[in-house]
DNA sequence: AAATTATTCTATAGATATATAGAATCACGT
DNA sequence: ACGTGATTCTATATATCTATAGAATAATTT
């Protein structure tokens, strides 16, 4: 029986869950074994169910992992008193960092989630519904505030905005000379203002 | 031994594609057994090997299918003549529809391509390439006519509507209830103006 | 240091998958 | 209807993978 209480058992748990998640996002949930996974982390296949009672519930641990900071750090901005564009800009600063530090776990969760039962997607779901709601909250404060025009559609506005971060998050694991700054500045931009000329006025 | 030339061979070999497709996409690469594949196809699994020598042949025909339609149209996009705001918007209709048409294989290309060999990955690659490529050029048609601010980095921008359109184009696969008329109009509306408030201008 | 508990190992049962070989069946031209 | 080649079937060799049981080792407590 493990010791699911004691913080050594924790802490080795965590790593296999760091494992899981390097050789996930390699392979894939299918193309990777157990054996992998247990290999990774220094041990054998058989001892990795020390930790897992199914190569599943690992799916399901890295896949939790990867999306729980950007998620729980988007109600702090949401609930901030920042105008709107400082937290358009800290939406995407968090969704992209996150990519940064958890990349393997995030892609894991994106590409692999589907892979997990009804009843643990149907948990991740619902962390991303409140992520998605959230943002399209800032977005209706941002329209009443006049920053905003109000012909814009609040939902696909924050649909939008998730896709472009995760079309980058993407590269950005793909690549990691690229500077990541240089990203949430344009993309902050291309959402504000679009690519078009027009006459000069000042914007920030 | 399989007869190539016929046609009733190659009729028969694109439905295998298309079961291919369906399957893949529906369970993932690692995640589907050729018996499955066959069976939606209605032959038995050892059957399906007079069509491809392997099911990773089959994983490279089926992900060749689903780009090869936008990534051809979009040369015929890039050399017309319409003005900048006509081509954005032709590529993001082109885009979208491919999911419409072939969301399966599309999917599958997206989320499963790296199960090929890398020769095999090579050549998509370069077709992902070539539409990124013209993409940017239009964009940089369009700050040379003036249409765009020269402030916009175009390598950026054309990253940025491929992005998006992948983005809807999966939401697109999950839900056929979704618009496509009205996800393009405000994908493009976005990309030109952005969501800010401004002093009236007209704008298309 | 003995006893107890926690962790990892070895070995394996049982399930399932890919690819091949050779037999059986089908379609069609003559 | 016969023969020929095209297509599909059956059966299987071979490999691999998950999960479990029980032995072995390591760590901790008394």
């Amino acid at each position: 029986m493990p010791q699911i209480n004691s913080d050594r058992y924790q802490q080795q748990r965590k790593q296999a869950i760091r494992s899981a998640a390097a050789v996930f996002a390699e392979k894939g949930f299918h193309g990777s074994s157990t054996k992998d996974i247990a290999e990774r982390m220094g041990i054998k296949q058989g001892s990795l169910y020390y930790y897992f009672k199914s190569k599943e519930e690992a799916l399901g641990e890295v896949c939790l992992f990867g999306i729980e900071d950007y998620v729980h750090r988007m109600d702090g901005i949401a609930n901030g008193d920042q105008p709107f564009e400082a937290k358009l800009m800290a939406t995407i600063t968090s969704h992209l960092s996150s990519y940064r530090e958890k990349n393997e776990a995030l892609k894991v969760h994106n590409d692999e989630r589907l892979y997990l039962p009804e009843e643990k997607r149907y948990r991740l779901r619902q962390l991303g519904s409140h992520y998605r709601q959230s943002l399209e909250g800032i977005f209706e404060e941002g329209v009443k505030s006049g920053a905003l025009r109000d012909s814009i559609d609040c939902h696909f506005a924050a649909q939008a905005v998730i896709g472009i971060c995760n079309a980058w998050g993407d590269l950005i694991v793909r690549d990691p000379q690229l500077d990541i700054f240089d990203i949430i500045q344009k993309c902050t931009d291309l959402l504000l203002n679009g690519f078009c000329e027009r006459r000069k006025e000042k914007r920030t």
